[in-house]
Order: structure tokens, then sequence, then C-alpha cells
RNA sequence: GGCGGCAUAGCCAAGUGGUAAGGCAGAGGCCUGCAAAGCCUUUAUACCCCGGUUCAAAUCCGGGUGCCGCCUCCA
């Protein structure tokens, strides 16, 4: 059995093949420290978390580089309105998301580059970017144009002539000062809402777009070409559609071959919001006595790409289960029986669990396979 | 308006043509002085609805209904 990846680009299931033999670069969207991270966060961390093991698993070196976004508006407006300094917010959050990621049993990441500490980076690809005609500059922002990359789309499969402009309801399209809405900033000069964000660079006195921080440091960490790079479903667009853009118009090769991307995760089938009330960050659900393990076990529990619906019910059956297992665990070890039987019977259950991961990580199956 | 996802038992959830995995809860039992814990057994004539294709459909096709997501800085 081979294992296989829906790749969210050719919207089919496909072998993997690495670059290099036994080795697979692996890039994962990480968060914006502005918040405690919340569980549908988590959702997406656990699931990589479980991508990467299994790559191990199989024998597969992985390089795991996980970005932290340290800079973009609401960080900018939090700074503005309390006065505290962005790298203070910032490492608060960033302090508390390892705390979160320890807590969950996730492997950290091999490095958690910040979009700060890459500047130089950014302004070295915008600058590439700017030499091959990609860009335009528009009262001392960049903008990357979208016309010259006629392959943009290719990932979310959408027509751009058929998108409606703030059709999201989340961006204020008067804010816009693109040529074309759809073309996206590389570098936002500076305005007196920055207050003291902003850097000095080649490129003038600014900050970088959202973008770039990822096309740059992973370029940095894993190279021009990524075996996988992973998100959540809503990252697609324009996040990895515009990284695409960036990466390729400055490498030109193909940036990323197996994109991942994991559905959205729902409370008591409602999307989480806090007027709902049932909007948790991890740190809620500690508080209120959970299990970690058993919070895992609900993130992980559903196929990556289905919606998750995640409910008190499920987390105490999540707990019993694991308690079961655990029970099970204990005695596994104790069990002198006939060792022949008892090795086949492992050998059966770990052959189901391989053949269920081995699609596309079928952790349901696998779950069935060792709970039978 | 464009693009996409989902609907399987009280709950969570596998299963893409061959007659419904698994977990939780429930029920029965074992063990125990009683209990708890643990263990064993058991639990869907049936897969949102209506048509169609087929020897055979949860699975394929057509049409509905409902829920959810993306549409330019959301995991």
């Amino acid at each position: 059995m081979t294992l296989r990846f829906q790749n969210t680009e050719s919207r089919t299931k496909q072998e993997f093949t690495p670059l290099e033999p036994g080795k697979v670069s692996l890039y994962t969207c990480g968060p914006t420290i502005y918040n405690f991270a919340h569980i549908g966060n988590f959702r997406a961390y656990v699931f990589e978390d479980l991508l990467r093991r299994y790559l191990e698993y199989r024998g597969y070196a992985v390089t795991h580089i996980m970005n932290l976004t340290d800079v973009e508006d609401k960080l900018i407006r939090t700074c503005r309105e309390t006065g505290e300094p962005l790298k203070s917010v910032t490492a608060r959050y960033a302090a508390a998301f390892f705390e979160d990621v320890k807590a969950l049993g996730i492997l950290p990441a091999h490095r958690y580059p910040a979009a700060t500490d890459h500047i130089p980076e950014m302004v070295e690809m915008i600058k590439i970017l700017r030499d091959k005609g990609h860009t335009y500059e528009d009262q001392g922002s960049i903008y990357f144009k979208l016309g010259t990359f006629p392959r943009y789309g290719r990932l979310s499969h959408m027509d751009l002539d058929q998108l409606r402009t703030g059709a999201s309801g989340r961006v204020d399209a008067d804010e816009y000062e693109a040529e074309e809405a759809r073309d996206f900033a590389l570098w936002k000069a500076w305005d007196e809402n920055d207050g003291e964000v902003y850097w000095e660079t080649e490129l003038g006195k600014g900050r970088p777009g959202w973008h770039i921080e990822c096309s740059a440091m992973s370029t940095k960490y894993l190279g021009p070409r990524l075996d996988i790079h992973c998100g959540g479903v809503d990252n697609i667009f324009p996040h990895h559609e515009n990284e695409i853009a960036q990466s390729e118009c400055c490498s030109g090769q193909t940036f990323v071959n197996y994109w991942l991307h994991c559905a959205h995760l729902v409370v008591e089938g409602r999307k989480m919001s806090k007027s709902l009330g049932n909007f948790f960050t991890l740190r809620d659900l500690l508080e209120k006595g959970h299990d970690p393990q058993a919070i895992r076990w609900v993130l992980i529990a559903t196929h990556y790409r289905q919606p998750n619906n995640f409910s008190f019910d499920a987390l105490d059956g999540a707990k019993q289960a694991l308690n079961r297992l655990r029970d099970f665990r204990l005695r596994l070890g104790e069990a002198k029986g006939p060792g022949d039987a008892l090795q086949a019977e492992c050998d059966a259950c770990r052959a189901a669990f391989e053949e269920a991961m081995d699609d596309d990580l079928n952790i349901s199956g696998a779950l069935g396979a060792v709970f039978n």
C-alpha cells in the first residue's frame, strides 16, 4: 500500500512522492499571535501533527516549519489602543501558544520563524519580484500585479472575473489602494495608524504584507520547492494562492507539490462565535477540567477534510475511549498469554491501521482497527 | 452571482458498486461483602427526500431539501 493524500490543487488523491527520497519538507501556516488560540485553530495544528507523526512513522525524515505572524492589522490596532509595544504583545501570546501546543501533545516544529525576524528576506524577495516586473508602487506601497501571473487561481479553482469584491464583508473595499482590488500588497507604506510599527528598508518606511512572510520564510528554511504545505481551508484563497504567485514568480519553479487543507471546526453544530457562547480557547476547556488528551482526541478523530463538530458529549465520549485504551495498554504490557497469537493480533491491527492511515490519513478507520 | 464541503443509530464517526467498521451512551452478564473501576456480550432491514442506471446503490446519475464554508490579511 502506498501513502496517498488528497491534493487541494488537483482535487484528487495522489500517491505521495517526496522531492528527495526519504525526506519531507513540510510548511504549515501558524498562528497570528494576537490572542489565545481557539480550539478551531488547534484542529489545524493537531491535524498537521498527525500528518507529521505519520510521515515519521512511515520512515520519512520530516523538516517542519511553522510561521508565527507577529505583525498585521489586528496586532497594530491592539498596540495603538493599549500603547503596549508590538514585541510585548506577541511575546505573551507566543508563549501561550507554545504552552498550548505542549498541552495537546503536538510535536514542536523544527523552527517557528516569526515574520518580524525576517524583514530582510521579505525585502529581498519583493525586490526580485519588482525586478521581474510583477509589482507596481502606489503611494509608497508595493503591490503584486496578478495579471503578470496567468496561472493564478489554480489552487482555489476560482475564476477571478467571477469574484465579487467585498462579498465576504470582512474587508472594507474603500480601503483598497491597489489598482485592482484583486492585487494584493507586498509592502505597506507606513501611515500614522501604524504608530511605532514600521521598518526602514530599501523599499521605504513600512511593513510587509501578510502573504510575503510565508513565501520568504518557507524559501529560507526549506528551499523554493516544498513537498507539503498545509493550512485551514480558509487559507486556500487568497493566502495560499498569493504565496504561489509570489514564490513561483520569484523562483520560476513549482512552489508546492502537495497542498493539504483541513476543514473547519464547529461547536455543537454552530460556527464558533463569542455571541453564541460557543467560542473556546484551549485554556477555557482546560480550566473546566477537561483532559487535554481527550480534547486532542476529539480534534483528531474526524477526518481532517470533514467539518469537525466539537461537542461536550463527544468530549465525554473521547475521555471514556481514551481511558479504555490506557487500560488496554497496561494490560497489553502485562500480557503473558501465547506469544505468537498475541503477536499475530498486533500485526493484524498494525496492518489495518496502516492501510487506513495510508489512505489520506483516515484516522477514524485506523482507530477502528485499534479497537478491533 | 461564482466556487466548494457536508447529511449514516440518542451522540461522535468509517465505509465511492457486493449486502452497514469503530467509539461513547444504553441494555444484559462476569468480577466484588456492597459499590466503583475493569472485562465480556449486545444494540441501524438500514444511510436527508424523490426519481433513474444496475443482477446488485449509503456508494453512480438527475432533481430537490437542509446545514456549513470561501469570494482579497480567518485554522
